[in-house]
DNA sequence: ACCCCGTTGGATCGGCGCTCCAACAAGCTA
DNA sequence: TAGCTTGTTGGAGCGCCGATCCAACGGGGT
């Protein structure tokens, strides 16, 4: 006679869509990094179950996809063309950089899943102005390649000093002291370049590097 | 009256150490990919328990970082320095290539734990060569930083396209057939130069384009 | 009034990393 | 020899994870 089933939350009456749960991920993942989105954490936030979001999702892999598929896909119209291909060039992979920047759990997933249909995009137009840079035919396919393995590499660098600095719970600042004072105390005969290094670590800017590094791959490439 | 206690299994009589179980654990990853390494099947190939591994091992992420660390020492230590120093670094950065291609999870683990000791090995031997090559002090950090990102990037790549392969069961070719199949399905007009690059992709080398990467940051570094 | 059937919420499953502790072997002390 | 200490060992158990499965709903068509 007693009651046999618990009592069960009311049904939600507004529907629950692809869109918002991508869009509730996107919140974990940026609130918390990569480790905040467990489908757990997914159905309190929006107050359902499993079986609601894994009608709408394959499943983790999928959500984790689409969620950067979106990222990406901002970035992409969010670029602008100039007159000058070069400048161009620069802005479509510093958008990129200043993405993963925004959202670090991006370059991680990037770096796992190198080959999603909005990389394609991105491929695409390098490579159409690394076309307007008068690169010939023959070497577009290594250049652009080049360029994205170079872009990526920063960008799973990016990620890791994110996850490093969620971890630690430090800002930018003590965690460059805490990198710099490990690379100071290295043997300075041994690694007379590391040590060297140390000033420029606690100067220098993510940003302005990942641009000259764009730089050396455009001037290698100009002369292909 | 019964046995309160299960019969244990007989006690090892060689001891367990450190190398032992990063090397079991190296055939772990080597033999199914990332995911293989886990605890239960450590204790089983180690017929141990957990307790005698974590005497040991400080928990998986020192397992992990401890088995990445022994391939890229070998590396290290297999590399020859030669009388051309563009000659020895391009040596240098194929033989971690090599490596990488020979255990893909290396890849992995270095994206997303990229300032380990024994990188930082790599990263002065990498300054060492650009001194060589007469690059100015002001430029040495960020090209060697460059150059690190996109052989990271390259590695990241590798390890995911191996995770792939692993995943689908399939050797690399009929890969690179349902790849370019899937590239040559995609809108000639919007993505002409994709669309182009089919051709390319089933014939080419990741070795090979590898190389020619290098070379192209080889070219923009003796710009500067 | 009926009954679909697309959605929803949650119990449940197997597997994971990890903790904790009893059991044991070898060495030391007396 | 007998006891005690100390460093290892094996495994039960904990809390979490992603994923499956299904009963319970409720709006729309008949």
């Amino acid at each position: 006679m007693g009651k046999r089933t618990a009592p069960r939350s009311p049904r939600r009456t507004d529907g629950l869509t692809r869109e918002r749960i991508i869009q509730s991920a996107t919140e974990l993942l940026d609130g918390g990094g990569e480790g905040a989105l467990t489908l757990r954490a997914l159905t309190r936030r929006l107050s359902t179950g499993y079986g609601a979001i894994y009608h709408h999702v394959a499943d983790k892999d999928d959500l984790l996809a689409a969620a950067t598929d979106d990222v990406l896909t901002r970035v992409l119209s969010g670029a602008v063309a100039g007159p000058d291909p070069r400048e161009t060039l620069r802005g479509l992979v510093l958008g990129l950089f200043d993405a993963i920047d925004a959202h670090p759990w991006v370059g991680a997933e990037l770096s796992r899943q190198p080959w999603r249909p909005a990389l394609l995009d991105f491929y695409e137009r390098v490579a159409q102005l690394l076309d307007a840079l008068a690169v010939p035919e023959s070497a577009r396919f290594d250049a652009a390649g080049t360029l994205m393995n170079y872009v990526l590499g920063v960008a799973a660098q990016n990620a890791a000093n994110a996850r490093h600095l969620a971890d630690s719970n430090t800002d930018r600042s003590t965690f460059l002291d805490a990198a710099a004072a490990q690379w100071a105390q290295v043997n300075p005969s041994r690694y007379p370049f590391v040590h060297a290094a140390v000033t420029r670590l606690r100067e220098h800017d993510d940003r302005e590097q990942f641009l000259a590094g764009v730089d050396i791959f455009l001037t290698g490439i100009a002369a292909l």
